[in-house]
DNA sequence: TATCTATGAATGAACG
DNA sequence: CGTTCATTCATAGATA
């Protein structure tokens, strides 16, 4: 009785041992995921989808309290400054004009939507 | 009994173990899944020849129309986009800036020429 | 086959 | 606002 309580008490440990460290191991993948030393801002993809979101409602250039209130909401899902909120806008808008200006030059291209949104492919979408 | 009892933790410790290890690893497989792929343009000798002289005659930020018409004449030797050759300016302009400030971290070396066109590598071009 | 490297592409930030 | 710089991501080709 005593030997078998023995064993088992010593797979037991070992088995929690084993648990431990495949824990460990994932947790440690997980951080590497989160970037730990970045220099620049870089959003989620929740904080992207609720930014364009409201690019594509029309606000391009929200003001300034605007800003200040996204970022607040967009402080939901991580960090974000609101220079940061600020310099997003400002890079999609003015890739957002540059896709449009490239997929038509001439800007004689009809179309209910802005054509990047059918893809800013430039070879895939020049077949328009 | 006991015996029954400890070969059965000891399948059941090994089970759980398994199962782990399964779960672990269609975790990094579906980490691995991501893309439908998506091809990158890849310019040809000829192509990068054109570029690096245009580069090298002093054109370090072709405008736009500048890089559309680069584009078309580099078409001669392979599919091209103007967005494919602008990344190419900026990705060019960006490495050949960090190898001179490799080369010489204090700007303060004299030089008709690059002096990344000596040579890249560090240790050989440090014998000036 | 698995890791490394070169490089096309993307993008946050800053400048004028 | 458009342009430019810097860093980072992702992947094809090289290499062991």
């Amino acid at each position: 009785m005593n030997i078998v309580f023995l064993l088992f008490m010593v797979y037991f440990v070992f088995f929690i041992y084993y648990l431990f460290r495949q824990i460990r191991e994932m947790d440690e993948k997980e951080m590497e995921m989160e970037r730990p030393t970045c220099p620049k801002w870089r959003p989620t993809e929740d904080q992207i989808r609720i930014m364009t979101n409201i690019y594509n409602y029309g606000v391009t250039h929200p003001s300034r309290a605007q800003i200040f209130e996204i970022t607040t909401r967009i402080r939901a899902f991580g960090e974000a400054g609101e220079y940061n909120v600020q310099c997003w806008f400002s890079n999609h808008g003015n890739r957002v004009r540059r896709w449009q200006a490239e997929l038509d030059p001439t800007g004689t291209l009809f179309s209910l939507l802005p054509l990047y949104m059918y893809g800013k492919t430039l070879t895939s979408s020049l077949s328009f």
